[in-house]
DNA sequence: ATTGACTCTCACGTTACGTGATAGCTTAAA
DNA sequence: TTTAAGCTATCACGTAACGTGAGAGTCAAT
């Protein structure tokens, strides 16, 4: 399929000028020229293009993907399944993000509070190293302050650990959102005993206690639902379905 | 809490110099100067940075971004509200992308085969408006050949509905893969039900006939599945379903 | 034959900082 | 108390990835 500029840009949502630059920077040169210097791009180029737009989504500048796409030990698969991953891991990001921008909806509501930290969390603005994270987690002196058995801990291993509670509730929280009754929450929950059973004795019986607890003691319930309303008496919920699915 | 460029910009994860740079252009000015003319920020300024950076990471100009957080009818509470469902779009959107690259994937194994249109499904690249999505879709030619009946529609019309219908493809892949046994997915294949019938005279038999032929007839099949492999048996059955419950 | 929609190549403009250069400030250690 | 490390400041030029005309040739249809 012989294309020109237009149909190209058209079809992928980008300028002319972006096709004349990239030319220009010989990051994408046209397939051929018609006798009148009309640039003809060619399927090759699209998928081409495709591969670019990719990399450049993600984040990476122009000169670095000419690197790339021309390398020659370049493996389209691999750079696929790649880029797969960077998506995935973009995800989590966004859905933290988000979190965090429900967290100060609620703050401003004046319903909870938030140290500076806690409102940049999720957001990773340091994009310089291509989406290689490396910042550090503040752990959430809250939940810490609501399950003191952990005191002999350090405080590096604190903050993992509060890290891994707020991860399994945003995934919570998210789950609960996109398919309520799904049996994939039971699978979490799992994953929330076990934490629990790093840091306490929770008997299955002790893990429905407990849940109770997220709905009858308000400190449980506030920090809880901090990251969804009502997330506490789903957890209490799939908790309960837990332990009598596994005695 | 006085703070100097470097503190913020430790906390926020940006660089001094960007701070300077916000300050040469008014868009963010530190609360007070120190006898040595050293900037000093304050917790007020860092919520306005927050805000700033929200904006900023929705693809906002910074011009822009100055005028609405400066507009004396800004209020904090609306801007946060939009800026949520900004990023939810977002995820949407995201979603598609990762759909697509699934699908990249496969065709690259030549499982699947692919349109032009369809390689770029899902890249909105055109983040100039400012999130504002206004852009042309493209329909789905082999959809549209499968479906002669709407032969008298405007090319308009036909785009129109062939992206309507790959919405509901993508709705039903993604419903699946969360939540296969979901009734969620009921109310989509009425909609699919009412979609087909806007083209053509479909009785609920004939509905659930079609359904059959997703699987059996591999013009069908492989059409449906490019959205998710096994997704023609998955809406067989939810077509089967939904005729034997409304009658 | 003309119009309207594309195409080309300069070439300067713009956004959002990066990157030194040079110089003053602060604080803890020698 | 000086000295060095680590911040801070203000120019001021550099850069990435195009945007935005300007002026001119091309193509397809009426």
């Amino acid at each position: 399929m012989a294309m020109t500029v237009k149909q190209v840009a058209d079809i992928v949502g980008i300028s002319v000028r972006t096709l004349h630059h990239y030319d220009e920077i010989g990051l994408l040169e046209p397939d051929a020229l018609s006798t009148s210097g009309y640039r003809i791009y060619s399927d090759n180029d699209l998928e081409k293009l495709q591969q670019i737009l990719f990399y450049k989504e993600l984040g990476f500048p122009l000169k670095k993907i000419k690197e790339i796409i021309n390398d020659p030990s370049f493996n389209r698969q691999e750079a696929l399944e790649l880029q797969r991953k960077m998506l995935l891991e973009r995800r989590l990001r966004l859905d933290k993000m988000i979190a965090s921008i429900e967290k100060t909806i609620q703050y401003t509501k004046g319903e909870i509070t938030m140290s500076n930290e806690e409102k940049f969390e999720g957001f990773d603005f340091s994009r310089n190293p291509y989406e290689q994270e490396a910042r550090e987690r503040w752990g959430d002196e809250a939940i810490d302050a609501s399950n003191q058995k952990i005191g002999n801990m350090t405080k590096k291993e604190q903050q993992a650990l509060g890290e891994e509670m707020n991860d399994i509730y945003r995934e919570l929280a998210s789950l609960r959102d996109l398919a309520p009754e799904a049996e994939q929450s039971q699978a979490v929950i799992e994953k929330w005993y076990l934490l629990l059973n790093k840091m306490g004795d929770y008997s299955l019986d002790a893990f429905k206690g407990l849940g109770q607890m997220y709905v009858e003691d308000e400190r449980f319930t506030k920090n809880i639902d901090q990251f969804g309303n009502g997330l506490a008496k789903f957890m209490r919920d799939a908790m309960a379905v837990y332990t009598d699915n596994h005695k």
